[in-house]
DNA sequence: TAGATTGTTAATCGATTAACAATC
DNA sequence: TAGATTGTTAATCGATTAACAATC
């Protein structure tokens, strides 16, 4: 239980989805279910679960209540996380009305622009606050992760700032790679490189 | 050179990368170079292009016109690839206006909505086509990729239609997982997933 | 020749999986 | 008891990396 490996971690959403789909009336699923929802092989899944220091029951399976709760708890989302949108284009306006993201323990608590004319307009519930006040913002504690969806070229920059400020960690969908430090969490996602990964393949 | 590793393409593109953006007046780059951009190990980089079939010169580098070329004729973009978005809302409309793409050898050929009033509507220089005519335009070779940016309720049945047309691959942006049959080269992009497994290191 | 850098080997590391005893 | 399914071991597979001879 010290720490997972990556590929655990990353198979973690993928149990979780299946336990939120499974019927009320479902207690218990097995690792084979586990196994087919999330793509992998059932003796992974009673790895990654026993990695996870969780206890199923020989012979019944895994409980859904309990190992849904378990699995928030190792990723974080026990309680809700607070996240902030950078940039309001059409990229971040799909990005914070996504209900799903609330669904499953996020709350989108900001959209910042730079476009003056566009302070204080609703996306969702919450209005649209100017890119300056991100720094405080994240100072403060308004938020704890923020997705990037500003244009390439002031992607660093915004990065730059958001780190300075504190931020705990960054997904990046702006179209342009950015820098941080050793130790600052960051995913980044990238349409091309995607799309050149699949053309491989296809 | 009989099939690349996985991890060897998803690092391809990293590496062309570099080699797009280095000064007209260089002519080679070093293995060194090319892992500090990829964020990889240099002994990975020339494993990476020894598996490719590409050599270096010793004591020199890699030839960075030859390796591009290489690259980009083995990720399969030589010529240019024809790519559709299915969904014209927020997140379609922010993908199709993406002008990396372009530069990056993919063509957005076409953009297709369900809503009536928006047929027609132009997003950069490409008109908005109704949904139903999807299935035709791929079969009739319009486009080889397609990129789904539609509600979670119909991103299935759009895959289906558009695999049952003969699509090559398939990334999905819409907030729900799509099934495929096997030998159909999808990849998924979740914003949920994303901030979960980030949520865990930060 | 001296310095730089490749190409490849061998070692290591990390992740997956088959198999099966344990046990509900 | 019989059937199901976990938990874990050992084997295997896949990927990374250090090291260094080859050679420009």
């Amino acid at each position: 239980m010290t720490e997972l490996s990556k590929a655990t971690v990353a198979r973690l959403p993928r149990y979780l989805r299946l336990l939120d789909s499974v019927r009320e009336s479902q207690a218990t699923v097995s690792s084979e279910e586990l196994a087919v929802a999330a793509g992998v092989n059932a003796a992974n899944v009673r790895r990654d679960l026993s990695d996870l220091g969780f206890q199923g029951t020989r012979g019944v399976g895994y409980s859904v209540a309990d190992l849904r709760q378990r699995i928030r708890k190792e990723l974080g989302i026990e309680g809700r996380r607070k996240v902030a949108i950078i940039g309001a284009g059409n990229l971040g306006t799909a990005l914070a009305r996504y209900s799903g993201l609330s669904q499953r323990g996020f709350d989108v608590v900001a959209v910042y622009d730079v476009d003056p004319d566009r302070i204080g307009e609703k996306i969702g519930d919450v209005a649209i606050t100017k890119m300056e006040s991100a720094h405080s913002d994240c100072l403060g504690g308004l938020f704890d992760m923020a997705i990037l969806a500003v244009p390439a070229g002031s992607a660093q920059q915004v990065a730059d700032e958001l780190i300075d400020a504190g931020v705990s960690s960054i997904l990046n969908f702006a179209p342009a790679r950015v820098r941080v430090p050793d130790g600052v969490p960051v995913r980044q996602v990238d349409l091309s490189t995607e799309l050149q990964i699949l053309s491989y393949y296809g």
